[in-house]
RNA sequence: CGGGGUGUGGCUCAGAUGGUAGAGCGCUUGGUUCGGGACCAAGAAGUCGCUGGUUCAAGUCCAGUCACUCCGACCA
């Protein structure tokens, strides 16, 4: 089998080799749609989970709500309507017999969870209100990329509602967090946490907030986001309550979604030019044994006995197929699998086997009755150091201009974000979008004060923003 | 939606001037191998993206269409 294309010549080419040749997904005979393998779901299913159990240990419940709205529905706030429907399908039929109105398939359930809270809720006593669901949604694109961009594609969206304009702030702030966490801890992608711009915030939101990362050909590809609704949507579909004092309020609303986008951001931040590298948290198989000369005395009992033992410990695979071992290396390490345990004749003559790391190679020889301490060390060093040398290569690429000459000039020289001060307006925004073809990622929390000037239109500064060409 | 590229066995591709469909890899079977993508032998596998046209004859020429892909504009 030949060798996957070099990042460095080709990036797009390379990262649509990974995800066919690691086996993550495949294009199917629908337009913009992917299916997602076995090993890509296994993928999902372990996102999936982690971040689930996160929303369950910030008090949340999941739902499931309809696949299709009623025109009518989704015209209801305006701002959002005019956000979502350039890119909805429509079903139009049911079997032979046009619908009196239209359904779309739902890009996104604002609309209907507001609905549906408008009928539950009455009192205070009503509130809060924290639901999520998995499902998919399909949003007609015009081009689309495996994981990154697909027509249909699978995410939670989490909505809430709540009583008061500061709780609602405070969950938008803590789903947030919750995302950068694990974007961090679980899958060592590091995030910048800040707040969107007007231009870029979502359809029909007061304030969207966004975790952005840097992929390794340095652009940017925003991971999750969390946006608060204030009582727009409320005003829209008439969620009110009645408080202690009973007056009649208006609820407040947060919305916030991750999709399986991130496992585009997982491929492009830690793979290299073997393939995929996966987190030994996130990846499926932790840990794959290959016994070496199998039809030697001893060894498959040994790599079994092996299997055995580590199974329990960490999510652990054999591979004891006739393929020569040289391809079995190279297939695993296109798959990203951490941590390969080599174990054939000359290991059972020392009593030992050859562990060695997908990041860098490394061979740890590791004597066979210390495999139970030291294959989980190695894997949370694994964790670590594929989160500090992703931290290094972020940080190592994300430049300052205090001019439009030096932010057209890093723009077009340097791949990565640029950092700068800027005014607020709209119009400093789209010039800079023009000259640089750089939007703006976030208004990061972490401000640094540069100057006092905007980088382009040099009147007083109000935020400073990251700049960076996106996904 | 604009611009470029590509559609031929599972994959990568070759098929000048129209004339009976090819290779390598992969797959199956048997044997030898086995510490970085092994070797030998035998086999299976294609209505040449789709529709129409030109022609005695189309993978090849013409028109249309669809899909994929890359680069822009729009978006999680």
């Amino acid at each position: 089998m030949e060798d996957i294309t070099s990042m460095d010549e080709d990036f797009s080419q390379w990262y649509t080799d990974v995800v066919l040749k690691a086996d993550l997904a495949d294009y199917s005979s629908v337009r913009g749609c992917m299916i997602i393998k076995p090993y890509g779901y296994a993928l999902w299913e372990n996102i999936q989970k982690e971040l689930d159990r996160r929303f369950k240990a910030t008090g949340h419940e999941n739902v499931y709500m309809p696949l299709f709205i009623p025109e009518s529905l989704l015209q209801k706030e305006k701002d959002h309507v005019e956000g979502f429907a350039p890119e909805v399908a429509w079903v139009t039929h049911g079997g032979e017999e046009k619908l009196t109105e239209r359904l779309c398939v739902r890009p996104t359930s604002e609309t209907l969870f507001c609905q549906h809270f408008a009928s539950v809720v009455k009192s205070y006593r009503d509130l809060p209100k924290l639901y999520n669901q998995w499902c998919s949604v399909v949003r007609w694109e015009k081009t689309t990329r495996p994981f990154l961009r697909t027509m249909e594609f699978l995410w939670q969206e989490g909505h809430t509602v709540h009583a008061t304009a500061e709780e609602a702030k405070e969950e938008t702030i803590r789903m947030l967090n919750v995302y950068a966490e694990f974007c961090e801890d679980f899958l060592a992608i590091p995030v910048i946490k800040g707040k969107k711009t007007d231009k870029e915030k979502f359809a029909g939101a007061i304030e969207t907030y966004t975790i952005e990362s840097m992929m390794h050909d340095g652009k940017a590809l925003q991971s999750g986001t969390s946006h608060n609704f204030g009582d727009k949507f409320a005003r829209a579909f008439n969620i009110q309550y009645t408080d202690r004092n009973n007056q009649l309020k208006y609820v407040h609303e947060t919305s916030w979604g991750m999709s399986t986008r991130i496992i585009g951001a997982v491929i492009m931040v830690h793979g290299d030019n073997n393939g995929l590298v996966l987190p030994p948290k996130v990846a499926p198989t932790q840990l794959v044994i290959i016994p070496v000369s199998p039809h030697k005395e001893g060894v498959p009992e040994k790599a079994r006995e092996v299997f055995q033992r580590l199974s329990g410990i960490v999510r652990a695979k054999i591979d004891e197929s006739d393929r020569m071992p040289g391809w079995k290396f190279a297939e695993y390490e296109m798959r990203g699998v951490p941590l390969r345990l080599e174990i054939g004749p000359r290991d059972l003559e020392k009593e030992q086997a050859v562990l060695v790391r997908r990041d860098n190679r490394e061979k740890i020889i590791v004597p066979l009755a210390e495999l139970e301490s030291r294959v989980p060390q190695v894997l949370e060093q694994l964790q670590q150091s594929l989160f500090e040398k992703a931290k290094r290569m972020m940080d190592s690429r994300i430049y300052t201009a205090g001019s439009m000459e030096e932010l057209e000039s890093t723009a077009a020289n340097l791949p990565g974000f640029i950092k700068s001060m800027w005014c607020g307006s709209r119009e400093c925004e789209d010039l800079i979008k023009d000259r640089t073809g750089m939007t703006s990622r976030c208004i990061p929390f972490e401000q640094e004060k540069l100057s006092d000037r905007c980088v382009c239109c040099g009147k007083e500064a109000k935020h400073m923003v990251y700049w960076g060409k996106a996904y």
